[in-house]
DNA sequence: ACTTGATTACTAGTATGCAAGAGGAGAAAC
DNA sequence: GTTTCTCCTCTTGCATACTAGTAATCAAGT
């Protein structure tokens, strides 16, 4: 899930990216995990250099923060990187959902429906990882829709801190019917073609991601860096 | 002029990036040249390493194609990147500058005022670099104002291939001009708290680039990759 | 017991060597 | 003259060796 677009460097570091990078978003290694190129090398049993190749790439992200001469750690969640990226997303997606709900189709119509379905499929089983696969690939045709779908790769990036809390959180059944119902309500508006309310359909599903923040920075403070002060950190630019 | 954020790697790798970035984006490297990790290490006098990490970054911001076992080449303009960029950069600068109109102060009137005036000197004296740098800073406090500066970075990195476009064109004075006039109408605005007004004297300011696009791409064409159809490149993404 | 200092075991940054593949130049065959 | 095949050069991808700097540990001195 979450296929991130790929770095054009071989298949080697291409497969150590996608694979480091779903560890760290799905919290295996958890925020302040020290890693290092040596032991990572070792680990999968290739050179350090595609190794760096990878670090530097997440690193870029945000999900890992490089200290020279000292070692490379899973990076904290920082608030306010995680605000920005929610910030960064919310603009983007509640434009391009406008732009889609004046694009719409019959074959777009059912096609959403389709993902709604899958959806549903994925809750009724409990399969967290395909909900949120289903889930990113109808954010994904939505944003199509819109015409500019290279958009997506952009909040792909920006994304990956959001969903770090969203693993972390361990979105229940309830929380995962919560967000269906506000992708239901998303489709039908951009179905009716009603722009201004599918704006804002989409707008408090963006925006419900904030609870998920709160409730884990009660929960789990030890995940988190302090300071909201003024960002060291770039907010990802994958 | 166009301080981007720094990669977090060596001060080697930071100079190399800084300085090839920049002469990437003043045309001085025209799309379409060949370059090599080689050539670059001996003209700098490092080792490949440091040389071939920029590349990777440049080439994940879209401004290098790298095509393994054949070389690296600076990105043609790709006339669907470009567009891309742009609607970014206008949706997240639209945003914040309503933000902004809504968070004035006298102070920050003040600045702004400065700013143009920084502007009109950079203009009397045909100083393009100066003119770009005073733009880049202007834009960069009205997002701080927004209350989310660290989106400068990411609009930075897709800015590039917008600048790329602005140096090509050659803009002159009279186009500085407008420009300018188009500050003054965003900085009054924003200073009466007119959100409404400042976004849409923003949108018009961000869409003029649309002028400067056309012209290049009927003087210049061999600037350009023809397809505007799905876009196989990365949009930029710092 | 505590502080201070040197040593040691790590880290990432850089340099370099090797492998695999793409592409052009040139010679040979027709 | 044209085509085709071979070889040679150049590219990036990967592996490895070396440098420099950090930090923790442990011993010595007080």
């Amino acid at each position: 899930m979450n296929e991130v677009t790929m770095p054009r460097s071989g298949p080697v570091a291409r497969e150590i990216y996608a694979a480091l990078r779903q560890r760290i978003m799905a919290a295996q290694l958890m925020p302040g995990t020290a890693i290092s190129e040596v032991q990572f090398s070792e680990q999968l049993g290739v050179s350090r250099t595609p190794v760096r190749e990878v670090f530097r790439r997440l690193a870029d992200e945000g999900l890992l923060r490089i200290v020279p001469q000292v070692g490379t750690f899973v990076a904290p969640i920082q608030l306010r990187a995680v605000y920005d990226s929610q910030f960064v997303r919310e603009t983007l997606e509640c434009r391009t959902i406008v732009l889609a709900a004046g694009n719409m189709s019959i074959q777009a119509a059912d096609d959403l429906q389709d993902f709604l379905t899958l959806q549903k499929r994925a809750i009724r089983d409990n399969d967290l990882e395909k909900f949120f696969d289903a889930d990113d690939r109808m954010h994904t045709y939505l944003i199509g829709l819109g015409g500019y779908p290279a958009i997506w790769e952009l909040i792909q990036g920006v994304k990956a801190q959001l969903d770090r809390v969203r693993y972390l959180s361990l979105e229940s059944g309830d929380w995962l019917n919560r967000i269906f119902d506000q992708h239901e309500m998303i489709v039908s508006r951009v179905i009716e073609a009603d722009t201004t309310g599918a704006e804002a359909a989409m707008r408090e599903h963006l925006q419900s991601v904030f609870l998920t923040i709160e409730k884990l920075a009660e929960n789990r403070p030890e995940l988190f860096e302090g300071n909201m002060g003024t960002s060291t950190t770039p907010i990802s630019t994958s």
